[in-house]
RNA sequence: GUGGAUGUAGCUCAGUUGGCAGAGCCCCUGGUUGUGGUCCAGGUGGUCGUGGGUUCGAAUCCCAUCAUCCACCCCA
């Protein structure tokens, strides 16, 4: 069809049985959300450009790119959030929780947005569910948040990942590897093919995330940042992969895994799918120490993650469903109505079914026959038909679609009668 | 930003050398005066993505354009 309206590129609608797909998987995590001790956040999806200019960092593909940024009839620069861990630590400064005692710990599950050329598993507007947890330095929280990640993933019953785990240093260790980084980059730049070569000045370490032999081989003779840690950043590593091996939480240690977002340091993390070439990477996470205080708040420790919920969900096993009986919504009770006072009658009738279970009264005047079908395609366990002789008669006729037994029901028996065959 | 594939009925797709626009599913009606899931008969539904060109004639060939999908880059 030639439509007037389209849906924007990058976008879905979600509805019918992938909603509920959705849906199942939303109320998986909650539980395992809240039994890990996070509550719910739910911030903005519009916020000032410069917080994620400043956060993410300026020199990352992310802000440079793909940022859904504009003017606001004030002038002011917004944007739609790319990510969500800025906007939490913005809304755990701005509602004055920072003398709280404890770990504060937050979850979000809510749509981001990219402005990236779309594909499998790639969307402009995508959706995360993720946490963060504000307060503490331990490393044995870092594993924790690990096993958080895997947990929601082994509550959808998702297969075949695997944990990366790598480190990449601190204020006190990182700038000196960088900038030895930069110059044996520099020293080697006719091996480096030219698309990768504007990283180094912004970025050196990203040229890890490059999948160019090339690339790779060079890095390979240059020593991995886990060989140039700080004592302290060594020591809080080697916690977090212990705490692993007791949790029984299996990893990889990769040190080329370097993250996309400036504010990380220290632990990073990424799950990714083992098989199948579409976007294997899951989730991604790790900790970012510095983040709250260069927001304006006191130097306070955290750690976090994101998981991207239609990669999650492409990855799971779809078993494929009945493409028709998926396109109607599921209801218990259905009732048919032969003209225009038996769809009030009917209505009124079922009113109080409403408390027991789901009821869908047809209006659409068409013949029983057409009514009695829908009732089949939505499911439906019980064929409820008035017409005029039921209302005459102060009743209406019952029928059990699953043996296709009916009987004429009095209205004051109604509510009884379907419970009955519910529960029988 | 770069490369590849695909656009035909609501859905999934055929369409030969350029010669009347097709199938299956869905939907509607009837078989069954007021009853589904099976069956039978009939029916509705199309600017062939859009614009231009070649031609007596274009879904088919050419050009452009748009959209979708896939891949690269990067990331969730």
């Amino acid at each position: 069809m030639n439509l007037k309206y389209r849906r924007l590129k990058g976008t879905r609608d979600l509805l019918l049985e992938e909603i509920e797909r959705w849906h199942w998987c939303e109320g998986r995590w909650r539980e395992v959300l809240a039994r890990y001790g996070y509550g719910e956040i739910r911030t903005p999806i519009i916020e000032p450009a410069g917080l994620f200019m400043r956060s993410v960092g300026d020199g990352t593909d992310i802000v440079e790119k793909e940022m859904y940024s504009f003017e606001s009839r004030g002038g002011e620069s917004l944007c739609l959030r790319p990510e969500n861990t800025a906007s939490v630590v913005r809304a755990y400064l701005e509602n004055g929780l920072t003398r709280q005692p404890g770990t504060l710990k937050f979850y979000y599950m809510g749509p981001m947005f990219r402005h990236d050329r779309p594909q499998a598993g790639r969307y402009r507007q995508f959706h995360q569910v993720g946490v963060e947890a504000i307060g503490s330095a331990s490393p044995v929280l870092d594993a924790e948040v690990i096993q958080t990640a895997m947990a929601l993933f082994e509550a959808v019953d998702a297969q075949g990942l695997t944990v990366l785990v790598n480190c990449i240093g601190c204020p006190s260790c990182k700038p000196a590897y960088v900038a030895g980084l930069k110059k044996f980059l520099e020293e080697n730049l006719e091996r480096i093919p030219p698309a990768f070569r504007g990283r180094i000045g912004t970025n050196p370490l990203r040229l890890y995330d490059a999948k160019d032999d090339e690339v790779l081989a060079l890095l390979a003779e240059h020593p991995p940042i886990t060989s140039a840690l700080c004592p302290a950043c060594r020591e809080h590593h080697a916690e977090v992969l212990g705490t692993l091996d007791d949790l029984g939480v299996p990893f990889v240690e990769d040190p080329s895994l370097v993250r996309g977002l400036d504010y990380y340091g220290r632990t990073t993390f990424e799950i990714t799918a083992v098989s199948g070439r579409k976007q294997s990477s899951l989730a991604g996470g790790g900790r970012y120490d510095g983040l709250v205080a260069q927001c304006g708040g006191p130097q306070t420790p955290a750690v976090g993650f994101s998981i991207g919920i239609e990669r999650t969900l492409l990855h799971l096993a779809d078993e494929p469903i009945d493409p028709q009986r998926s396109r109607q919504t599921q209801v218990d009770v259905y009732v048919a109505c032969l003209d225009e006072p038996s769809q009030r009658y009917g209505l009124v009738a079922c009113d109080l079914l409403r408390g027991l279970c789901s009821v869908e009264v047809d209006t659409t005047g068409r013949s029983v026959k057409a009514q009695a079908k829908s009732a089949n395609l939505r499911r439906a366990k019980i064929l409820l038909t008035v017409g005029k002789d039921e209302i005459a008669a102060g009743t209406l006729q019952l029928k059990n679609l699953e043996t296709g037994d009916q009987v004429p029901v009095a209205r004051d028996r109604l509510l009884a009668t379907v419970r009955e065959v519910l529960e029988g």
